[in-house]
RNA sequence: UCCCCGAUAGCUCAAUGGUAGAGCGCCCGGCUGUUAACCGGGUGGUUGUAGGUUAGAGUCCUACUCGGGGAGCCA
């Protein structure tokens, strides 16, 4: 008798149509009436449940009976037609074996749960549809990511997640360490000594791996990092998590337009990719999550993407006459509420805002001609925001080093990074995509905390 | 971190400052193919935590914890 996946049955059913069959997985209900039971069967390898029906002939029909939502079990018997409406096929089941009991108190009900609910109890709720179908699509966005730049060339590369520069200062760090907090040894002034901590000077973790994927791609062209991120920002929003991913594609010999191009492409190339490759989950997401999901997806697929520099996107608001919480003003950064305008009101669609104040961005992004911008792209989409933040990056050794100054960074904690400029610098450009916040753009999902298997936020790390 | 709202049975929610309830779940029974199955019965509580006001607190007050919405920071 073949061991079969559910997966298999629906995908080749042909093939396994009135043929003794074997499967494994976990009971999702159970429905019984006098001398005749249906189980709906989940073994995890596909979105789908597979209905087994057994009859009294079955010598354990009672034990199979009261088999409770959760149980595991392995099921042979033959394939057949389905008289009901609700599927396909089903399995008429010759033997029933129990493999895993579930206690009675096992928390998953048929019924719809609160996604606030389902949080506490992570270790189980991949079990239930919505998170099976937004944790399958999270694998396939990672090796779509995979995919679209190792088809173009570009290298992976593993930056470290230790640091001690904290980059850029994008945001608070959590400090790594291995000296006793208790009694910390002091250096002369009373401070914790890290001179005798693991590393010898102070260590965090990383925030991100641009800088480091820099140097890589200043010998291998073009190149991307994927990898997780730490932000010790007490951020309380449905959008920030301290713990997450990041994509960070570099290319030499490019500029802010090839860097827009790259990241349009990328955007286009994962929609069409989830969509193609995981049909069931994006329609469940479509009807259960975010209505019209799917429409607004296809309709990005055949968009441009509208592009408009910053001081466009300043005189487009002010002209606006919407009633905004926060003033316009030249120099100030877009508000979310400014940004959610923009892509929701105005264009309905994706939209890379550039050239921003360089006042309001990082000191590494290419000064433009005109003194006062650089050359930055931020990209935001409807419903959630900015979701790709970029730039060119400054290859000028003088500018770098002056902006440095000018903003008092210790120019000796970037030695290296200045260095790049020195030997055989050229123009480059990247982007930082937020793996999680494109996941949430994909599915519909509206919190962060549930695109992530085991989050971790402020006061939160369970599990 | 700031503003607003919330926390009552395993879950989702009711309860005028006056005896803590319902539906679902779970357990038992019934039902000739079910589809969130259905029908009957039963089970179920330190009302988030710690204080306070009151003759009396789930209800009013304070702090804290966690959650939701918004903002900031950003991905």
């Amino acid at each position: 008798m073949e061991k079969t996946t559910v997966r298999q049955l629906y995908r080749e059913t042909s093939r396994y149509l009135n043929k003794p069959i074997q499967v494994s997985g976990w009971v999702r209900t159970v429905r019984e009436a006098k001398n005749v039971g249906f189980i709906e069967l989940n073994d995890g390898s596909f979105f789908k449940n597979l209905q087994i029906v057994f009859e009294e002939a079955l010598p354990n029909f009672a034990e199979a009976a009261r088999l409770g939502t959760g149980a595991a079990i392995t099921v042979r018997g033959t394939l057949v037609e389905s008289p009901g409406t609700k599927q396909p096929f089903e399995l008429r089941a010759t033997e029933i074996e129990l493999e895993g009991p579930v206690a009675p108190e096992y928390p998953l009900q048929k019924k719809r749960h609160s996604f606030e609910f389902l949080r506490t109890i992570a270790h189980l709720r991949p079990r239930t549809n919505t998170f099976a179908a937004v944790f399958r699509l999270r694998s396939l966005l990672a090796r779509a990511i995979h995919e679209f730049f190792q088809d173009r060339g570009f290298v992976y590369v593993h930056t470290p997640i230790i640091t001690g520069s904290d980059c850029e200062g994008a945001g608070a760090l959590f400090r790594v360490t291995t000296l006793d907090l208790t009694t910390p040894p002091r250096d002369e002034a009373g401070n914790p000594d890290y001179r005798q901590d693991f590393f010898g000077r102070p260590a965090n973790l990383t925030v991100s791996g641009q800088l480091n994927v820099e140097a890589f791609c200043l010998a291998f062209r073009n190149v991307y990092t994927f990898g997780p991120t730490f932000r010790a920002e007490n951020s309380n929003t449905p959008r920030h998590a301290a713990e997450f991913w990041m994509i960070e594609p570099e290319m030499a010999f490019a500029d802010l337009r090839d860097d827009m191009d790259l990241a349009e492409e990328m955007v286009k190339y994962l929609i069409d990719y989830v969509l193609t490759r995981a049909p069931e989950e994006m329609e469940f997401f479509n009807d259960f999550i975010d209505r019209g999901l799917i429409e607004r997806l296809r309709g990005i697929l055949a968009a441009d993407f509208v592009r408009l520099t910053y001081t466009e996107a300043v005189e487009i608001l002010a002209k606006a006459g919407a009633d905004f919480a926060y003033p316009v003003r030249w120099g100030a950064d877009l508000q979310t509420e400014h940004e959610r305008y923009l892509t929701e009101r105005v264009f309905r669609r994706p939209v890379f805002v550039t050239d921003y104040p360089k006042e309001i961005k990082a000191f590494y992004m290419r000064q433009n001609d005109d003194g006062r911008t650089v050359a930055a792209m931020d990209l935001l989409v409807p419903g959630v925001g900015e979701i790709i933040g970029g730039s060119q990056r400054e290859e000028r050794y003088e500018r770098l080093r002056d902006r440095m100054r000018e903003l008092g960074m210790r120019e000796e904690d970037y030695w290296w990074y200045l260095e790049l400029r020195k030997y055989g610098g050229v123009k480059h450009a990247g982007f930082g995509l937020g793996f999680e916040r494109a996941l949430m753009y994909l599915t519909g999902m509206q919190n962060i905390r549930d695109v992530i298997p085991f989050p971790r936020t402020p006061g939160w790390l369970e599990f």
